[in-house]
DNA sequence: TGTAATACCTTTAGTAGCTTCAGGTTCAAG
DNA sequence: CTTGAACCTGAAGCTACTAAAGGTATTACA
């Protein structure tokens, strides 16, 4: 029984990987780049972790997985560390996210037009004449 | 008039980035990293392009616009290159790019979708119970 | 308790695809 | 001939990690 959120409070870095499914090394980058505070080490130095830091490592990890730049996830960290009614601004960073993912969207969708339409072209003969060459080169 | 399309057949770099629309560094970067071939130079060492060089900068530009890694790139022009009958290699490589480009996409749109949601819940109150940092932390 | 396997530690360098900087030289217009 | 724009080189910086080298701590088992 080594699931850390049942019978013990504190975890390794190995056990904070697993229960949130971040490698440790990027971990310790995140820790070196101030997105983690330094936790605790035992006598030996190996980190030990609590329930605050699994949170803590738990937002950064969906905010990444949700697209968000670690510079926006240190300033959703400020504010959800500062405790006041900043929640707008929270909403305000999330939306410019938004807007910048479906920009994202739409520049792969052009390319995937342009790519499924090339490609259906070619027929797989001489260079030469390759369509899909053809649109590279334009 | 300096079109280098109409009256003259060289260009300075300068010219050749207005022509294609790709970035002075980033032209000498692609010399660098042997995408383009070293032009001549005048005798101030200035480096001269003529119309190849432009057809091959504007190959490279329209495939990395495409999203083309610089890796699948150098594949293609050495495909072009080779002048063979390669175009089934220029296909498989394309389709492989259209299916990645696609698994972009659909990454993506599952972060549009969660993050449409949740940026709608959220009314701009108070952090505490912001529905959007509730997310965050899952 | 001894030991061997596993987990952890630090520091450094590498990845993609550029961009920026510093400090100097050449070119072209007037 | 001068001046300002364009060009040159080499090195460093950017994002967000990932990997590798070489060493130490912890833990499971006998």
């Amino acid at each position: 029984m080594q699931n850390i959120t049942s019978l013990r409070s504190t975890a390794s870095i190995g056990e904070l990987a697993k229960a949130t499914g971040c490698k440790i090394e990027t971990i310790r980058y995140y820790e070196r780049i101030g997105i983690l505070p330094p936790p605790p080490r035992s006598d030996g130095g190996h980190r030990i972790y609590d329930r605050d830091q699994m949170k803590r490592l738990n937002f950064v990890c969906r905010s990444r997985s949700l697209g968000f730049s670690l510079s926006q996830v240190r300033d959703l960290l400020s504010l959800v560390d500062g405790g006041s009614d900043s929640c707008a601004e929270v909403k305000t960073i999330t939306l410019a996210h938004l807007v910048a993912v479906r920009e994202k969207i739409a520049d792969l969708q052009r390319m995937e037009r342009v790519l499924a339409e090339t490609a259906v072209k070619c027929q797989g003969d001489d260079v030469p004449g390759c369509p899909i060459v053809e649109v590279l080169y334009h």
